[in-house]
DNA sequence: TCCGAAACTGAAGGATCATTCATATCTTGA
DNA sequence: TCAAGATATGAATGATCCTTCAGTTTCGGA
């Protein structure tokens, strides 16, 4: 479907010097900004580094290819939020279904409006690339995760317990990404707040 | 975020002869094939052309640049999705919020999967240009029309109709994209058709 | 059969953009 | 202070792509 991605995705050198790293920080930065600012089709190496107020050839003095800054951002992306899912993960074991399926949604939802602005850039860098298996990856050890969860739930008698677990990822997942690419604004991410945990609770009790 | 669309999205001309029409259909179906095969990245002119069996002029007769052959593509399948929802909306007038969750959400898949192949390419489409507001606008119609159809439910004593709406378009329309994009696994979409139904009908329960 | 309109062709113009590399500047340790 | 490595610069290159238009082919009615 999507574009394939080329063979070097790791950046091309460390920062052995603290300017550099402060380098690196402004790219990412200023990639994120212009993807927001002027959409996927418009992030192009020369405006990046002009907002970052660098030149282009520093930007592949640390990475091979655009693909390879775009690569990075989303892994650190992914990364946080899936730090952040896991510690929920440690905090609802043994709890009730219900207490679980609030947790998780809320847990998934300061993940992704922690740093609104990064996560809808996110999005967009995904459905440009194909990063689209990357991201399925992704989702598939959530529901891992989260299907290992349930199994502690003292009041669980999930019929199919693997069925159920993919649905809340699903749930999670798709709610929010809307909401946010359809201009997230506050009063919507307000309702998702408050809706949202309680449409996962009554799933898995309905599902139970 | 996104592209501003260009000023022009009507199409150039409208066909008289039936060898025209079926060029613009020609057109129509080579996009989708070069977009899920090739990536919108590499979804160019040329590309299209080439596979349509036709010159790059003939394109240019029909749309008067690459956004607006897009446009209405997305605008076609939008349209349709929108039909079914209407005739499921018709049919379920007046039944108990359970029945109407589920047929919802059944007449949702059902329009998305009919033909699966778009659906995906319109998801790339979308994300590329800014459709994003357009798609916004169709979310907001949808939620509307849900708002209504709850009213006539006779169980219904919902403290925030509004809010519930809008909360079962978003898991709809949400679910359904994420499995869509993540390649759209056969398991996977049979899960959702088996699961979907049971949790818009447990969130609205439970909002009741 | 013939003609004007409709539809089609595809090479070429013009613009954008990713990437490179020879050169310049800065930092650090000795 | 100085040299060597690290970092930064940005004009130039080459490739890709959208869009145009002058000319050709096909269609349909008279």
């Amino acid at each position: 479907m999507n574009r394939r991605l080329p063979a070097l995705l790791q950046p091309r050198k460390s920062p052995r010097q603290a300017r550099s790293a402060a380098t690196i920080e402004a790219i990412h930065t200023a990639t994120i900004q212009v993807l927001l600012a002027d959409g996927v089709g418009k992030l192009t190496t020369t405006r990046v580094a002009e907002r970052a107020g660098v030149s282009v050839g520093t930007m592949y003095q640390y990475y091979p290819h655009k693909q390879a800054l775009l690569f990075a951002i989303v892994e650190r992306q992914l990364e946080t939020i899936m730090d952040t899912m896991m510690a929920a993960t440690e905090r609802l074991q043994g709890a009730d279904l219900a207490i679980l399926a609030e947790g998780l949604a809320t847990a998934w939802l300061d993940a992704k409006t922690a740093d609104i602005v990064s996560s809808r850039a996110i999005y967009a860098i995904a459905a440009e690339f194909d990063l689209g298996e990357h991201m399925a990856l992704a989702m598939s050890r959530m529901i891992e995760v989260i299907c290992g969860l349930i199994a502690t739930a003292p009041d669980t008698n999930l019929a199919d317990a693997e069925s159920a677990a993919f649905m809340v990822a699903v749930l999670l997942g798709g709610s929010v990404r809307v909401v946010m690419e359809a201009g997230a604004a506050e009063g919507d991410l307000a309702r998702l707040r408050r809706e949202l945990p309680r449409a996962c609770a009554a799933y898995l009790a309905a599902a139970n």
